[in-house]
DNA sequence: CGGAGCCTTGAGAGCTGTCAATCCGGGTGG
DNA sequence: CCACCCGGATTGACAGCTCTCAAGGCTCCG
């Protein structure tokens, strides 16, 4: 879930054992003693707990370039199953690389703390957005948020399938094509394929 | 946003300077000098992001005993507004004391991390529960996931007004109330005030 | 040319939000 | 000591919105 910068990930990586997994094919499993951590290179790979209840819950789906499992590295062993939600691919990271490599400087264990702050900064954004009941507002709240940072023009461009910002937003992708259709139609924003350009608020 | 082990906690901001709140009232606006992050005594406070575009979007809600705008530590300014919801009461601590108490210790930094992780990780598992649309199994899920890990036995317990609970799960108080009904009429809870007891999977 | 994703729109049903009313327990002030 | 009030809990009725299912068009690529 954590992602680093790009060139220390590409250190702690490079050499790591990769992994081919089928769909619904396992990568590892709750209780087994946790030796390594990923990063996704293809695919979507699901964290899911086993309960005393005896029955599972999703914690987490994992998308192509974030690590993956990296809760591994406080823990001796996993505490969910992980299994690939469609064909996928991994690259692996020992576990005592990773915590000799920031262990010996505490400027990069800063920079992941850093890195981890803004995506929990993140997920909890995500989890207000989706507070709001109303499709076409939580869509147009969305895409304010999406605006990049520091520009001051209103444009937006996606550079993936509207069809997974739709499920980000916990959507079907009809309500959110729907959704902006109807913010098109009252002029609030103006689409043309995956670039949206939002009208100013007076 | 992140929460420090207790000791840690309150180490750091027993010193603090202590500011009341009263509803609607900011504590720091976008752009201001970030000089202290805090730690939420009493009350609830928002970070709000205004935007090019004219209007606002709510980033986060805290809520009492959670550290508040710790990204404060990774940037000179202020991103968001922060004000609070209801009658409030905070604790400051400079954001030099903690950069000096963390830069001390590496292990105290890891801790950090880790509990920035976990946190990461509710949030993330928050998220997917979310994904499951209808009430009633989002709501069973959720005591699932409420349920204390390690213990065999399936007995979840509230310490605050299911109100709150149902506004974490993104549904009204009624629809709680009424998912939870419908669980204990098909047998498959039992519930006494806020102790829920779960029915096992065959 | 054909297929696979992605995009788009329609029609209908079901679920949840909204509004409203009631009950209950605890705390407060008279 | 009692009356009142307030917040939480609970249930009913209804409207509206989103999901589901279905169908069709588009573009890119083999």
């Amino acid at each position: 879930m954590l992602r680093l910068h790009d060139k220390h990930r590409e250190a702690l990586f490079a050499r790591g054992h990769v992994r081919t997994l089928a769909r619904g094919e396992p990568l590892f499993h709750q209780g087994d003693p946790a030796a390594a951590i990923f990063l996704i290179v293809r695919g979507r790979l699901r964290l899911i707990r086993r309960l005393a209840s005896g029955d599972q819950v999703t914690i987490h789906t994992g998308r192509p370039g974030e690590m993956f499992a990296e809760g591994a590295l406080f823990s001796d062993v996993y505490q969910c199953d992980a299994v690939a939600v469609e064909p996928a691919r991994v690259r692996a990271c020992r576990k005592d690389a990773l915590l000799a490599a920031i262990g010996d400087s505490p400027a990069t264990l800063l920079a992941l703390l850093e890195r981890t702050a803004r995506l929990l900064h993140d997920a909890r954004a995500m989890l207000e957005l989706r507070n709001i009941r109303s499709a076409e507002k939580r869509i147009l709240q969305h895409l304010r948020l999406s605006l990049p940072p520091g520009s001051s023009d209103l444009i937006v461009t996606f550079d993936r399938p509207l069809l997974e910002i739709a499920e980000d937003l916990g959507l079907t992708h009809e309500a959110y094509y729907r959704g902006l259709a109807a913010l098109a139609r009252h002029g609030t924003i103006k689409r043309t394929g995956r670039t949206i350009v939002l009208r100013p608020v007076k």
